[in-house]
RNA sequence: GCCUCCGUAGCUCAGCGGAAGAGCACCUGGCUUCGAACCAGGUGGUCGCAGGUUCGAAUCCUGCCGGGGGCUCCA
């Protein structure tokens, strides 16, 4: 490993591992050494050091203390509230005990540490040299495109994320594909963090509404329309002028559909591991068991003639019926013994649903919880309405469904990566406005565009110009990184430090949109250093050495961005000239 | 009535316990130089309102106001 660690606090490591005093220092030790090991390690021995001296100073040191990259580059390059936090502990000012850490961080050494001062109520600030980024450069080569920002902190660990799960009697939506895309970029990233991830879909291929759709099929095949309360799209028409005459309306209309769906999702880039089809619930008698099992422990009843589940005992609203009195089973019936079945399966769910089942999460965890499983293993993630705009207007009406734009429409319209991009910029949490157009525009003020074009550029740099000088770049180890002393070359480096713990955060929260923002800091620098002619890598003003070092930056950067962007399942493409690109 | 999401710059949205942000729009400036499909600078905000918790609240809690979604022996 390249960390040349000169902080002191390793005696402490050596000296306290067995002492029991300083327990808090330990921990931090432990953990100093965990992050040599991952390579990202300015943090940790800013921690260690910072805990060595609230031991030293007598403090009870929290767990994790509190370190972050300011926003204004006047409070430093690190900064810890640790003496606001444990002025409680102590008589007087934050400041105060701030001053007296700080004393005793002057007597260690840190690496690359400068500076340190006390600002504000009580924040420490650190200052640093450039050292440690051109340390993060290297760290981002040594993990490549398939290992920058992946860890291994869910590694042991499976996960079921099920998502889509349509009803299989038309093609998929636009607010399908906010769920689709958003379940589909939930699981990489948990792959990305080492959990081992089953992706899933649902398929409801049993019910009234299957029949209805083979009604509404027949009916148009037959010339005629839909019967009441069917399905009335155009679709509906097509697809029945392709069913041959002696097809059986249900069985072929859902393999239509489904195929349907699937091109669609396709082109998107989403694959299931598992389609799980309600009806093998039936087949194998799931359904029953789950009863049973409710039953045994006494979780459900009989009134009205229908049997009911006790979900009140675990939070819900009201009872729900299981069975009906017609002897039919509700919903929700299949949908306990599938959840059950996935149980069995993975430590963990997660389900992608829309706004409008957000009522149904109550009932489901309650369901789980009375079959004993645990209802916080359980995460039901809802995703918020989208309205699709184009050019300002809303668009409504897609050609064939007629009342609900097609998720293939979109796609057709923008392309699969700013479909992708575009969905994910922002919080599923907030309702979203899409605006085709804008999706699809070939300009910065598109995120998408803008992303790409970054790492573009970089390939440009890299591949074409360098080659047009008859330069190639040399192992990381020849390069002298310490020529990277520009402003916006260090601002890209920083960016790059970041970027693991985002990933981590992104996956934790279940909020790609975290990721989206990041690459796109990220691209944001890429595209501000391009035009900075203080940091040209190709010039005949530049050293054979400075050009080495920013070509270094240069591959470093593009890892950024293609592994981000990887994660989240957009391209990162090569080229963006438009005649290639269409 | 109950549950839930949202309310931050003119617009679209991040931030969700630590020292108010981005893009667009608007104003100004920059192409004989790695792609100006670009870049830089500036204007612009009592973070819906009122209490509370905290050394510290846009961020947590409570109540209200406004908007979306849901409350079915539908799926």
């Amino acid at each position: 490993m390249l960390y040349p660690l000169s902080y002191e606090g390793w005696a402490s490591i050596r000296a306290g591992l067995d002492d029991a005093p300083t327990l808090a220092a330990n921990r931090y030790a432990w953990r100093l050494i965990a992050a040599i090991w991952e390579g990202l390690v300015i943090q940790e021995t800013l921690r260690a050091a910072l805990a060595d001296a609230g031991v030293a100073e007598g403090l009870d040191v929290p767990a994790e203390i509190g370190l972050e990259r300011p926003a204004n580059p006047d409070h430093g390059d690190w900064s810890s509230n640790l003496a606001m936090v444990c002025s409680k502990q102590v008589d007087g000012p934050p400041r105060d005990l701030a001053a007296r850490l700080v004393e005793r961080l002057g007597a260690a050494s840190i690496g690359h540490v400068r500076g340190v001062e006390i600002a504000g109520p009580g924040f420490i600030n650190f200052r640093l040299d450039d050292g440690w980024l051109h340390d993060v450069l290297v760290s981002v080569h040594e993990a490549g495109v398939d290992g920058y920002g992946r860890s291994a902190v869910g590694a042991g660990r499976s996960i079921n994320v099920e998502y889509v799960s349509a009803n299989p009697t038309g093609p998929l939506h636009a607010g399908h594909g906010r769920g689709a895309i958003y379940g589909d970029a939930v699981a990489s990233l948990l792959e990305a963090t080492g959990w081992d991830v089953t992706r899933e879909t649902y398929i409801n291929d049993r019910g009234t509404q299957m029949q209805t759709y083979a009604d509404s099929l027949t009916a148009r095949a037959a010339g005629e329309e839909p019967p009441e309360g069917g399905y009335m799209g155009q679709y509906i028409a097509d697809w029945a002028a392709e069913m041959p005459a002696d097809a059986d309306a249900l069985e072929w209309g859902y393999a239509r559909a489904l195929q349907d769906q699937r091109e669609v999702l396709d082109a998107l880039g989403i694959t299931f591991d598992v389609w799980f089809s309600e009806r093998s619930l039936v087949g194998d008698g799931a359904i029953e068991d789950a009863l049973e099992r409710l039953r045994a422990r006494e979780m459900v009843y009989e009134a009205d003639g229908a049997v009911w589940l006790r979900s009140t005992e675990f939070g819900d609203d009201k009872d729900r019926v299981l069975v009906r009195s017609n002897g039919e089973f509700t919903y929700l019936t299949p949908d306990i013994a599938y959840h059950a079945q996935k149980f069995s399966r993975s430590d963990e769910l997660i389900n992608v649903w829309g706004a409008d089942h957000h009522g149904y999460i109550a009932r489901m965890k309650a369901a789980m919880a009375a079959l004993g499983q645990n209802p916080d293993a359980l995460d039901v993630r809802v995703t918020q309405m989208v309205k699709l705009m184009r050019d300002g207007e809303e668009v409504k009406l897609s050609k064939r469904t007629g009342d609900i734009v097609e998720l293939r429409d979109v796609v057709d319209e923008v392309g699969a990566d700013a479909t992708r991009f575009t969905y994910l910029l922002q919080s599923v949490d907030s309702q979203q406005t899409f605006d085709l157009a804008h999706a699809a525009s070939k300009q910065m003020d598109n995120p998408v565009f803008g992303t790409q074009y970054a790492h573009a550029r970089l390939r440009r740099i890299a591949d074409v110009r360098a080659a047009e000088v008859g330069v190639t770049r040399g192992p990381i180890e020849d390069a002298d990184l310490s020529l990277l002393t520009q402003a916006r070359e260090l601002e890209i480096l920083r960016v790059l430090f970041d970027g693991p713990g985002m990933v981590e955060l992104a996956a934790a929260e279940r909020a790609p949109h975290r990721l989206v923002q990041w690459v796109r800091d990220l691209a944001s620098a890429v595209n501000s250093w391009y035009q900075d002619d203080e940091c040209r890598v190709i010039s005949e003003g530049n050293s054979a050495a400075l050009t080495q070092a920013r070509l270094q930056l240069v591959e470093a950067a593009r890892i950024g961005l293609a592994a981000g962007l990887g994660i989240l399942g957009v391209g990162a493409p090569e080229s963006m000239w438009m005649d290639e690109a269409e």
